[in-house]
DNA sequence: CGGTATCCCGTGTGATACTG
DNA sequence: CAGTATCACACGGGATACCG
């Protein structure tokens, strides 16, 4: 990746920035990680993760404001009524983001030999990976790219 | 993505938990960021950061500890000698997750028509984008997956 | 210029108590 | 069970002073 002017490297402009902005703290990926694995209940998130109820209640706030989570309130008959968060399309769409982290940390922070956990195609069971494409379909090298600045 | 045991969703074994602890911070993808565009300099990450001297000389010399970035000392004749802060290989290979966070922001922060960052393949100039490959070389469904526990 | 050490302060965090 | 409110505290952050 090559510089680009500074006026084009303004902060304010980057989706890089503004996307650690909203997911950028202790807390936004752990708890999407647990919803990706299927976490829906409260207690499930604050177990699993080992946080206190205060924070975890103020972070779930803050990820429906922000559009992360939605929350749901469900009824099975005979208990009483329950609500669960689940994941909105926007945040469905940070999969790409939660699997580049798995694929870096199974590559640098996993010894050799330690039990760890992998994302394979359902069906053929088939390991897969993160690639760049271009428009046509070919893939891309990591070392040939080059940055734009466009319009949405 | 289906769920898995609770044993094996433990967060001691998971890629992506592990990962989030190195760089699951305000500013760590920051300065990666800053790296990837060739910012090498003190000065120049501390300018384009807007973030305190002492705030960022901790955090390189952290990112210098978790093997992120290291520090090179190098000369120009007839000036006095400086360092530079430079990606590792380890730090460079986070270019997926700050290429996936481009992605989302672009898709999910950036207005319609608002002025933005993209990625482009040097030569072709065409846009690239994060896609999922099977071993075969076969593009993957994102609804498409499962996760299982294997040993690296 | 290129940092590091010190100090002070605000926010994030956990423990606890409380409510429906 | 499913949270929210309150409080005390540690830690990250900026400002400043200082050093090479």
């Amino acid at each position: 990746m090559t510089e680009i002017n500074p006026e084009e490297m303004n902060r304010d402009l980057c989706p890089v920035m503004k996307t650690v902005s909203v997911i950028g703290d202790k807390w936004v990926m752990r708890v999407l990680r647990e919803s990706f694995l299927g976490c829906k209940k409260f207690d499930d998130f604050q177990e699993n993760l080992g946080v206190s109820k205060s924070v975890l209640s103020r972070k779930l706030q803050r990820m429906i404001e922000t559009d992360l989570l939605y929350r749901k309130s469900y009824k099975i008959p005979g208990e009483r009524r329950r609500d669960e968060y689940r994941l909105t399309g926007k945040g469905w769409d940070l999969i790409k983001v939660v699997l580049a982290m798995m694929e870096w940390g199974n590559e640098h922070l996993i010894e050799s030999g330690d039990r760890t956990l992998k994302v394979v195609e359902r069906g053929s069971e088939l390991p897969v990976r993160l690639s760049l494409l271009n428009e046509t379909g070919k893939a891309t090298d990591w070392y040939s790219l080059n940055l734009k600045v466009d319009q949405k």
